[in-house]
RNA sequence: GCCUGCGUAGCUCAGGGGCAGAGCACGUCAUUGGUAAUGACGAGGUCGCCGGUUCAAUUCCGGCCGUAGGCUCCA
């Protein structure tokens, strides 16, 4: 076993904490709940968990007793004391105390690291295995809340026992707990799935069926908005837009090997052929590709499709916008020569930076994964992509991380992630050289020597899938969007039915401009109106009564600025223009 | 897919073996008003679906579907 010093820096002060405090935890439980048995408790992000496998299943309640007899517990203020004893005699004791998950452990360790002694932390009367290291005493944990139970399956396998999870938060200090909760109060607040249906975004429906969305009108106009602009964005970059058809032969499944992957999909039959509903976007390319002969001076080659996808997604890891089973993607296939594929790796991150931006994205993060294990191409093709990933990333002075080993089988790629308001991590956009679809569609270009050679391609997507992306825009924005994005971007409330003429005449204003405006002509209190514009978080109201029909001005309500007063009402559609066409963050 | 919880009006939710409840939204009427909720009246339900127990099930039990949080997956 690695010697106790190296552990110890390697493990912050909290997280030592936390890791402690999961003992107690297990304790606690062994305490109240003697039959228990125990798996294992890692500290984690803002707290720890504990794995225990019970007949019975743990309740809210049961996690307040467990709280409690915590606290009594570091009242106590044993003594954490560490003891190294041979592996053997380990498994002996827990063996004795039928702790199964304690005996499968330190027989892996023998048996894969062949380790001969293994650590053992004593607390008062409980003894668990661990490499440590812990708090002195009990006396040092901080403050913690349990907050949930889950099921696990133990070490992870989901063909092993499905253990009963405990998650806790803790920290050192009241203060940030409570900051933390109050994070999370924000999260569920943005929680898109409550901000779809209370702003009328989208819908789903169990008669529909699961992870299937329904677009309401106002969450249309949100992905409209974008569709337009990547159309836009992509056109100006030289991509040719092209769509597939939504179903495919399977012949075309076996081919690009989804078929024998098991990829997750839907098949049917249609006139004795099967037909497998696309999951992807590629293969469809690669056809298009295959339309012409191909020379190099053809290329690069930039297919771009807004192309739905189906995908067989398990029950369990559904999630409203952001893991659905139908969803669009923002496709790419670059087929270009080896020598392009750092310019056009540098061009398509440039691409993703400038995108993410125009949505009020700022901070990224990129990940370099490199060859698996289990991958197909040589290692000079492996080599010069990976090569070009890298030095892309290089020359445009970007920071990454490597992921080792974490490539598809069949190339490299770049993950680009954002960080959205509350500081939260979604991956986005993906860029993945690819080595064996080329080859396996036997895909070529002819060279300017008049051979046939195979070109290279890139999968790319920038958002990934529309509807994730709408999801993650709506938690980042609260719901509150800037102008170009948001469903309605003036709401013209008139105090009284003669205000109407001169209401619908702005209507029409801004209407011509080809911004959208609701008028709200119900028999309403301003006061009332308002207030509905507000919870909408629509970003302008223009209040229209007696003096503003009399001096042709609206006087205008701003989201995040309040009562502005009055401004003509030429000036004011120029200000609503000015924010959609700008795109402008507020 | 697995574990646990939940499913009552369009929405948010209360209730609980014996006539199904509230607020908001919706409809009608009155009110024509100045920056976060005008008032009155009305309509609205196979209590997710199927089966079982019971004189009686929305309520208890089982299965299924959906959903929430995790796990596994999504690399």
């Amino acid at each position: 076993m690695a010697n106790k010093e190296a552990l110890e820096d390697k493990m912050t002060p909290l997280e030592r904490m936390r890791h402690s405090l999961a003992h107690v935890m297990a304790i606690a439980v062994k305490e109240l709940y003697p039959e228990t048995k125990v798996g294992i408790g890692p500290p984690i992000e803002n707290g720890f968990y504990y794995d225990f496998d019970r007949e019975d299943s743990f309740t809210q309640k049961d996690l307040q007793k467990i709280e409690k007899r915590m606290k009594r517990i570091i009242a106590r203020n044993d003594a954490f004391e560490r003891k190294e004893v041979l592996a053997s005699e380990a498994i002996d004791m827990f063996k004795a105390q039928g702790e199964k998950y304690k005996v499968e452990i330190i027989e892996r360790l023998v048996s894969e690291k062949g380790v001969d002694n293994v650590s053992l932390y004593y607390t008062g009367d409980f003894v668990d295995l661990c490499r440590g290291p812990h708090v002195a005493s009990s006396k040092e944990l901080g403050v913690f809340k349990l907050t949930r139970i889950a099921g696990a399956y133990w070490l992870g396998d989901e063909k092993r026992e499905m253990l009963q999870r405990i998650y806790a938060l803790a920290f050192e200090t009241q203060a940030e707990l409570e900051e933390h909760l109050k994070m999370l109060e924000e999260a569920d607040k943005r929680d898109h799935r409550k901000l779809g249906k209370s702003l009328k975004l989208f819908t789903t429906d169990e008669s529909i069926g699961a992870g299937l969305i329904l677009y309401q009108p106002n969450g249309m106009i949100l992905r409209r908005a974008i569709e337009q602009f990547e159309r836009e964005e992509h056109i100006k970059r030289d991509y040719q837009e092209v769509l597939g058809p939504g179903i495919l032969n399977t012949k075309v499944w076996k081919t690009s090997g989804h078929y024998q992957m098991g990829y997750p999909m839907y098949f049917f039959e249609i006139d004795r052929q099967e037909y497998g509903i696309k999951p992807m976007n590629c293969p469809a390319h690669l056809y298009l590709f295959k339309t012409e002969i191909r020379s190099y001076k053809d290329l690069p080659l930039r297919f771009f499709e807004l192309g739905t996808v189906y995908r067989y997604e398990k029950s369990g890891v559904l999630h409203g916008l952001l893991r659905a089973r139908t969803f669009t993607q923002d496709d790419a296939h670059i087929f270009c020569l080896p020598s392009q594929l750092k310019s056009e790796i540098i061009d398509v991150i440039l691409f993703v930076q400038d995108v993410f931006k125009t949505f009020g994205f700022e901070k990224f993060e990129v990940e370099l994964s490199t060859r698996p294990e289990k991958s197909i191409g040589d290692d000079e093709t492996w080599d010069h992509a990976t090569k070009s990933l890298e030095e892309a990333l290089k020359e445009l002075d970007v920071a990454y991380e490597i992921n080792s080993g974490d490539g598809a089988f069949y190339g490299p790629k770049i993950d680009i992630k954002l960080r959205d308001a509350l500081n939260r991590v979604w991956q986005c956009a993906t860029i993945q050289c690819d080595f064996a679809l080329p080859e396996r569609f036997e895909v070529s270009y002819i060279d300017s020597n008049g051979k046939k050679c195979r070109p290279v391609m890139l999968h790319r997507a920038i958002l990934g899938s529309l509807e994730r992306f709408m999801g993650i825009l709506i938690e980042h924005y609260a719901g509150a969007f800037p102008v170009w994005l948001a469903p309605v971007q003036v709401n013209i409330l008139p105090i009284a039915d003669r205000h109407h003429e001169y209401a619908q005449k702005l209507v029409r204003d801004l209407k011509r401009k080809g911004l959208r405006v609701h008028f709200d002509k119900r028999n309403e209190k301003i006061g009332f109106k308002l207030r509905e514009s507000r919870e909408n978080r629509v970003p302008y109201a223009w209040i229209v009564g007696d003096k503003e029909v009399s001096g042709d001005t609206v006087s205008i309500w701003q989201r995040g600025v309040g009562d502005r007063g009055a401004l003509s009402s030429e000036e004011a559609v120029q200000e609503v223009l000015d924010a959609h066409l700008s795109k402008a963050i507020w």
